[in-house]
DNA sequence: CCTTTACATCGACAAATCTCGATATATAAT
DNA sequence: ATTATATATCGAGATTTGTCGATGTAAAGG
């Protein structure tokens, strides 16, 4: 189905992950986690969704899992994604998410 | 919330819609119920959600309720809905939908 | 071996969503 | 008035989706 881009866009803590991959070359899942501040089972989960739409790719080194958008995307989702970003990134939660996780980057778990 | 225009776009019957919509100046409702071959209380219904979304606008004209994508959308979301339209509409079910509407333009029931 | 850390998955529940058939509304024509 | 056409809305049922807490797995360290 074509939807499945959007049906993944369409859950905002999905979002917020895309939107923040969309601007970090990968980050790992309690990177993510702290930067949108919730619980850690439900960012995972929704990372699965997206791994699942084929968005994201992971990558596992030692104890964390390193996520980035799926490198090789179509052109037309990578400008979705990449307008998107452009659109909204300026809004909450958005600004806060980068914010948070500016705060943290190369600190707490992921050196 | 953000999601909006993702959650309108996520269903495939409102995805047809959108994308015959965005390169057509206006279109009745009976014009897209033969497009996409569908049964016309479902068309109605999703552009009804189209409509509180604020994507599309109706203007009423006698019989005939005419839609259009919303004039003034944000930039971010005239790109995202252009970059679709460019990237699926050469696929299924869009270039039917395209090739049925062609065949009864300024013929049925829309003059 | 035991513990800790990072992450994934499971089960259950609630809520949202999609579909369909039937019906309502509104305009136009006879 | 009556009828026909175009569209909207309603109610019910089925499926999907999101959330939460608990548990499972796997790597690293003491």
């Amino acid at each position: 189905m074509q939807t499945e881009l959007f049906k993944a866009l369409s859950d905002p803590t999905r979002l917020r992950c895309v939107v923040l991959l969309a601007q970090h070359p990968e980050l790992c899942v309690c990177d993510l986690t702290t930067a949108l501040d919730l619980p850690q089972p439900k960012i995972s989960h929704h990372l699965g969704h997206l791994r699942k739409a084929g968005l994201v790719s992971d990558r596992r080194q030692g104890l964390w899992h390193f996520y980035r958008l799926t490198p090789g995307l179509p052109d037309w989702v990578r400008a979705v994604i990449e307008q998107t970003r452009q659109g909204l990134g300026g809004d909450e939660p958005f600004a806060a998410d980068r914010a948070r996780l500016a705060q943290t980057a190369g600190n707490a778990c992921c050196a």
